[in-house]
DNA sequence: TAATATTGTGGGTAATTGTGGGTAACATTC
DNA sequence: GAATGTTACCCACAATTACCCACAATATTA
């Protein structure tokens, strides 16, 4: 069985690799709670993922959204810590929790999770943000908020990471 | 422009995902004692374990649900530890005492047994966790409850593994 | 520029899922 | 034995989800 896909010309390569996203998109939920995967998004996702990802609660109120194939390295190296330790069942349980798996339909679409929309604080519009290895989902009041609130930014970590990345 | 892929089916990413659990999902005990398997869950379970489960008391007032071949793991393991240890024989006797096995029904329903679902202080109203090998039903307000007590987990050592794997 | 394809959004319909209950078979107790 | 409780196996049905198709707006191509 075979499936054809649309050829990732240089132009793009340039402005993306796979699996990782930049950029904000505005887009709305529907009445059942469908949102668009922004198609620059889609056209780089790499095939194994079968238009598959895995949307879970992000931090600060947002829904982050990792495609298939990030994920699955993520819950590998979860299965890997021993469940007696509390603190590795606590952080297990933390991270899998709020998760779901959703495929993308042919107009492109996931469905969110009522638990995710109400922890989001979604309406009908939402801002769509690449964070390199995930998407995230945003109110667009919320993302308004969080960017002018710099009180919980940390001067030093943030001067650690400078140096760190080599900004 | 175009190009070709072999398709990769929804079996095969099953495959990938078989007998792991993630997400949270809200479900009722009927008055038979009688709880729904989140469908999300039943598609994911391998055919081998002919819809069994293994249902017994977790930690922190919890039940735990292990898929039978799961379970099987389990108990080939616990095989192997030595029960001259007294330590050994407590956990050995421990982990099975209070195990049962289980079917789901044609609607997708296991029934609990009265004294687990005494255990868990279970009403109504139940949230059902996947934790990667296994499933955990619990009390709403039990889990409130544990989620906000986090005297037994050591902040350090979550920082550290969230740094190790990666979100 | 006109023609064509893609994208974002909405909605209809069939299938699945979650939940409740009925009843017959079976076991338990007096 | 009868009375009682428990379990297995049905059926019913509302709510949700999956799977279509439609179409306007935008982007791409000739």
């Amino acid at each position: 069985m075979w499936v054809t896909f649309p050829i990732i010309t240089g132009e793009m390569v340039k402005q993306t690799t796979q699996n990782s996203f930049f950029g904000q998109y505005s887009y709305s939920i529907d009445t059942k709670g469908r949102v668009n995967i922004p198609a620059k998004f889609r056209q780089v996702l790499s095939n194994d993922n079968n238009k598959t990802f895995i949307i879970t609660r992000g931090e600060e109120r947002c829904i982050w959204v990792y495609p298939l194939v990030v994920w699955q390295e993520i819950t590998e190296r979860l299965g890997k810590l021993s469940a007696v330790s509390p603190n590795n069942r606590h952080f297990i349980r933390k991270t899998t929790r709020y998760a779901s798996l959703v495929e993308y339909d042919k107009q492109g679409r996931i469905m969110l999770t009522k638990p995710l929309i109400d922890y989001a604080g979604l309406n009908k519009d939402v801002h769509i943000i690449g964070a390199l290895n995930k998407l995230e989902i945003w109110n667009p009041e919320t993302l308004d908020e969080v960017d002018s609130d710099d009180t919980n930014i940390d001067a030093v970590t943030l001067h650690e990471l400078a140096k760190e990345i080599i900004l």
